[in-house]
DNA sequence: CTGCATCCGACGGGATACTG
DNA sequence: CAGTATCCCGTCGGATGCAG
């Protein structure tokens, strides 16, 4: 049947969707570079931005704020990550004058807005995450 | 105002859901190796999985099919994502025993209620792509 | 055709120490 | 308090070659 598909599992809507979506990158190059879909899972994908844009979810924090409220955060993961976040518009950063100076980092609206299908991205997994154990298990032991 | 916080950007409901699901994680430690969210963004977040799961969206395909579906993609590569989904439950391998061997690879009902969650933040990516880019630019150039 | 092994450069990210 | 600078190592991932 050479690569006829379309079949297999049921072509759910979303996998229809993203189907489609990847039948236009092709087409028109994904330079990488400049690829939307890319660029956020570079930032998503990383392994503190998620954590601090869930921690400053709550409310603005300062830089200390957020060291102590994630455990094993270094100062220099720390300002290097909010730097990207900032520099992608996710976060805005205030600095405040004082004798010794207190900096405040909050999220943007844009921001906010990613917080809606990553929020759905992370029930996902953990509703999935038994499946997922499961698997494991199936793939290494037998 | 010292920590007091809560304002700032207007907390929509995903964020103060997030923001919920964070202060759980500190409380009963998320040792990070089974952390369910970080399990799933370690596969979302490497360069290749994500495409792969995309091509298989649009139905099952063999080795060498996505192979061509991918630019840039090595086999290398291909072969150890492939596992690494599979291992997962994300995908199912299946082996046709024909003279020269051929395997096929499909989405399991597992991935694809991925696809939902992740068709959501594809469909983010796109529509803020402008915004994020100008972002860019307003922190790199002024 | 599918997959594994080896080599190797690039990069993420941890530890530590220093500055305004 | 909020960074910056340096060192260093582990992993990701590309290139190539070999094997069922």
């Amino acid at each position: 049947m050479g690569q006829g598909d379309a079949e297999g599992t049921a072509p759910a809507p979303a996998q229809a969707e993203l189907a489609q979506t990847f039948a236009g990158w092709r087409t028109k190059a994904f330079e990488a570079a400049r690829c939307p879909v890319r660029n956020v899972l570079d930032r998503t994908g990383d392994k503190w931005s998620i954590l601090i844009l869930t921690a400053l979810a709550g409310g603005p924090h300062r830089f200390s704020a957020i060291l102590r409220l994630i455990p094993d955060l270094s100062k220099r993961m720390l300002t290097q990550t909010l730097r990207d976040l900032e520099r992608d518009g996710y976060i805005a950063r205030t600095v405040y004058p004082t004798k010794p100076p207190s900096v405040e980092y909050r999220l943007t609206a844009l921001g906010g807005t990613l917080m809606e299908p990553l929020a759905a991205l992370v029930r996902w997994a953990e509703r999935s995450h038994p499946e997922i154990e499961a698997a494991r298990v199936r793939f290494d032991g037998g």
